[in-house]
DNA sequence: GGAAAAGTAGACCGTATTACTCGGGTATTG
DNA sequence: CAATACCCGAGTAATACGGTCTACTTTTCC
């Protein structure tokens, strides 16, 4: 399966607009502050999570992302497929072709596994997510700790 | 999280290893026909797994790869992380300091994905898979394969 | 004893991908 | 008009994956 620091980074930048859903558009910088990604590459995974509808943008001073929808209706497995990390753990992507045509002699192996992480990974919205005391409690460090640096 | 070939490999030796083992020792070449695999790369691999413990080699004319232990004491898990294909979604490694120092918004996240990932492939067992119709069926459609293109 | 079968070891390499940068846009606000 | 912030496409450094090549050593069997 394909999961890398980009869908970990998509996953953690629409949970910190959905942390501070309140405060109108969140822009790329106030997220790579926080999270401590490169502004520059989280523009590129937005703009995806943009495409695939699952933010939107407003654009001049003021602006940044809002997400498109309910909390409840965002699951992180939608967040990860939208910017191109797979969850599917098959070498030939479900087709059942992996050795010369034929299926390989693990295939339906890693074809579950797939549908089991996709099933744990669809169970969980941003709503979860942002119910959690573990999120609350890390945002709001987060928090202090951008003041803090603002001001030196 | 990490399951490249490499671990898919490792997988499908074990098993092949496990469904021929009446026949003694198994040799790399034997394996690398049979499932398609790059010969020289499957002894990396199999090296990994001879250290780990889970196979026993025979060297000489008639030697291989044999399994040690029992065929339900090998889960698919124990394979995967023997080649280094961790099952960790972490970006941290579990040690939760993600973010310098402190935990990233989605340390647990990745940390429960992680744990639902190795239970799945913790359960199941090398027997488990030997009893699988659809595997012995492409097990034969293997043998009778090698046997055809031996003959050529 | 020697040829052949088989595992052992490790350096090496091409390439694909990832993560990331850069340099310019364009829209919006005040 | 100037500052803010999104938009977009090209480019790049590092990594690691999948794989090769070479040169062994051990064991069996004739």
């Amino acid at each position: 399966m394909r999961l890398t620091t980009k869908g970990r980074y998509a996953v953690t930048a629409m949970l910190d607009i959905a942390m501070h859903r309140h405060r109108g558009p969140i822009s790329v910088v106030d997220i790579s502050e926080r999270q401590g990604i490169s502004a520059a590459y989280l523009e590129q995974l937005l703009a995806k999570l943009k495409k695939q509808g699952l933010l939107v943008s407003v654009r001049g001073p003021g602006g940044g992302y809002q997400l498109e929808g309910e909390l409840s209706g965002i699951s992180v497995s939608s967040i990860i497929t939208a910017v191109g990390d797979g969850v599917d753990a098959t070498r030939c992507h479900g087709s059942g072709d992996c050795q010369d045509g034929h299926m390989c002699l693990t295939h339906d192996l890693w074809s579950d596994l797939s549908e089991e992480i996709d099933s744990f990974l669809t169970g969980i919205s941003l709503a979860d997510l942002v119910g959690r005391k573990e999120v609350q409690h890390v945002a709001t460090r987060q928090d202090q700790q951008l003041i803090h640096t603002r001001h030196l």
